[in-house]
DNA sequence: GATGAGCGG
């Protein structure tokens, strides 16, 4: 025995063959012909038989004259036409698909609690931007490692989210606590609901809000945010106070911010306060400059 | 004299 035919027996050994074994390697390889000008397609196959014979299978099928008989009459006239546009000069096919350039932003699900993918530090700077710049698109404009949603510039010229879309005023809902057949009933503010102005008093209420910005220095060190509280809220309702704490040691550094409803009322706290005597300083009260965006 | 913390996904 040869080392070649040796190789060969040690491949395939008929005795170790089992009845169901596949032997379709044996057959001559499966021969497609056609579909020649009639469109006549001929496959020609061979397989075993349930006796272990080999048998030869022709298959003929039409193929063209069944494709066109789908074609609608309007299809086929439109077949006819003389070729437009950038088709003139184009082999059917060739050019004429577009591939989209257009950015198709997917997100990679992860299992709850799952720990942070494996993305090295490295690759962040490669992408573009700060720390987490790859997780940081907007919702908004959907750019992505520049902002996130709530620093977005076109955020108070956004359409509202479904979610806070409420039903048209026609339509009221039987059970409003109940969840709709989709799943949870989202809470809709006032302000969002059907119906309501948007553009008097709800979304833009938050803005105007940080725009009524009133920086206070020269305070004490031991002067805190309740005072604060106490010192401004008699000329109107305050929506936030602060004070500067350094992070280090903890003490204030001198100077905080109090956020006003109405910008009347920041104007007049401002009029009476500047100058006042506090804590034995004299307070400085003026409008904020706002906060870069 | 002085201009805010931290959170998302």
């Amino acid at each position: 025995m040869t080392i070649d035919s040796q190789q060969k027996t040690s491949k395939f050994r008929w005795g170790e063959m089992d009845e169901d074994d596949d032997l379709d390697f044996l057959l001559p390889p499966k021969q497609v012909i056609g579909p020649d000008e009639t469109g006549l397609k001929t496959v020609i196959e061979y397989k075993f038989n349930d006796e272990g014979n080999k048998v030869k299978i022709t298959t003929r099928t039409r193929v063209r004259k069944l494709a066109s008989a789908r074609l609608n009459k309007r299809a086929m006239e439109r077949r006819s036409w003389a070729k437009f546009g950038d088709a003139v000069n184009e082999e059917a096919g060739s050019h004429l698909t577009m591939v989209s350039t257009e950015e198709i932003l997917l997100e990679r699900p992860k299992a709850p609690g799952a720990k942070t993918d494996e993305t090295k530090p490295g690759d962040l700077s490669q992408l573009g931007g700060k720390g987490g710049a790859v997780l940081m698109v907007c919702r908004i404009c959907h750019k992505k490692g520049d902002h996130w949603t709530s620093k977005c510039p076109y955020k108070d010229l956004a359409a509202p989210t479904d979610v806070f879309v409420d039903k048209p005023p026609g339509e009221t809902s039987t059970a409003p606590a109940a969840p709709g057949p989709g799943g949870k009933a989202a809470y809709v503010p006032p302000s969002m609901r059907a119906g309501a102005d948007r553009n008097a008093a709800g979304s833009d209420m938050r803005r105007r809000n940080d725009e009524n910005s009133v920086r206070v220095t020269n305070l004490s060190e031991d002067t805190r945010e309740p005072d604060l509280m106490e010192l401004f809220h008699p000329f109107g309702a305050v929506t936030r106070v602060y004070v500067a704490i350094d992070q280090k040691t903890g003490v204030s550094r001198g100077f905080g911010f109090v956020n006003f409803v109405s910008r009347e009322d920041a104007q007049r706290a401002i009029n009476k306060l500047n100058g006042y005597g506090y804590d034995n300083l004299i307070l400085r009260v003026e409008w904020a400059t706002p906060r870069p965006t």
